[in-house]
DNA sequence: CAAAACCTACCTATTGGAAGGCAGTTTTCT
DNA sequence: AGAAAACTGCCTTCCAATAGGTAGGTTTTG
């Protein structure tokens, strides 16, 4: 029994919108990746916009889902925003991949504009996330030199962006952990 | 006299690359924009490839030519950071265009590798830039606790092109302030 | 059996690009 | 100096490949 076929066509979709773009890659392409004919796709997605849409309300489901586990079982400021940080790092893929959001907003002309608006949810959601962890990692200690914590996130989350396009860059993952280094050091063990 | 017919198409489709993406647009939306066919396109760059290198070779060669200026005429460290910001800031025309940088990076796949080269060398010059800066702000304390100067380069670069994206993401100049905002406050007055 | 999943076969528009022509300017040769 | 050759800049015409998408039939499955 193999995987679902909507599934394997999202998550082929998704590698490849992360990896070359949302432009980069058509329907022909993911019928190959897939094992499937190019117009069987367009029963499961009828247009490559509402593909699109769907990958981007599944990808911020499962940050949502994400966040949410980390809220019932709490941990510390400097764990989230370390646990952050690694997520990030992690989907970089070694330098291959960015992140699903960054993508769609690099293409984002090219995409309907619910996409805009699921980006936009996206961002406010890993954005308040951010500001949670250093409000918490300041009163709990374990985040030194906490300014104000709003814009810390602001901060943190152009800096996590902008570290994948670094690493991206040179496919060089060591960029990405130089650029967010200086933050990190301001996580104090725990 | 008109502008010169190489340098129009160039700068179309540096406004294209960084509004839409180098996938985004076509050598139809050029000719139409310039005023010109579409095949006579292929007589100033016989390719898209050729196109996208010497696009990003006149990119590059325009900022090591701020640069330069920027060595001659000794500025503060505070000064020089303020400049890279405003300049990234003002890149982004209001939340439409993205460094070509950035949108290079983004769209890695469809280019070249010479472009990728040239894209690294554009990053290692602004964060020379920025590590000279930072630099030069520690000793002539202009920039409020720098740390390792390097690292605060890596960093910065991360941020201000992950800024972009925030402020492109949502069309809003106020997301890219917002990042920068804790750097700024660390520039004093002079 | 009906719905879901997938197929073949097409379609239209657009993609980047090739081939070759042609007027005007510049360079080279006698 | 004047003719010939070469170059520049743009054109028209054409092309194979690919894009996303549609129509309608067949297989698979609950």
């Amino acid at each position: 029994m193999p995987i679902d076929t909507k599934t394997a066509l999202l998550d082929s979709a998704e590698r490849a919108a992360r990896t070359v773009g949302f432009d980069g890659f058509s329907y022909a392409d993911l019928a190959e990746d897939v094992g499937i004919r190019k117009a069987s796709i367009h029963h499961h997605f009828p247009s490559k916009a509402n593909l699109s849409v769907e990958l981007m309300q599944r990808y911020l489901a499962k940050f949502e889902a994400l966040r949410a586990e980390f809220k019932e079982t709490p941990k510390s400021g400097g764990v989230q925003l370390s646990t952050v940080i690694d997520n990030y790092r992690a989907g970089l893929d070694g330098g291959k991949s960015l992140c699903l959001c960054v993508s769609f907003t690099a293409s984002r002309e090219s995409l309907p504009s619910e996409v805009s608006q699921l980006v936009r949810r996206f961002r406010t959601m890993i954005t308040e996330w951010l500001e949670d962890a250093f409000q918490l990692g300041h009163s709990d200690g374990t985040i030194t030199h906490v300014q104000d914590p709003e814009q810390e996130a602001a901060a943190a989350l152009s800096l996590f962006e902008g570290a994948q396009l670094a690493a991206r860059a040179q496919e060089d993952l060591a960029l990405f952990d130089n650029a967010v280094l200086l933050l990190k050091s301001r996580i104090t063990q725990n």
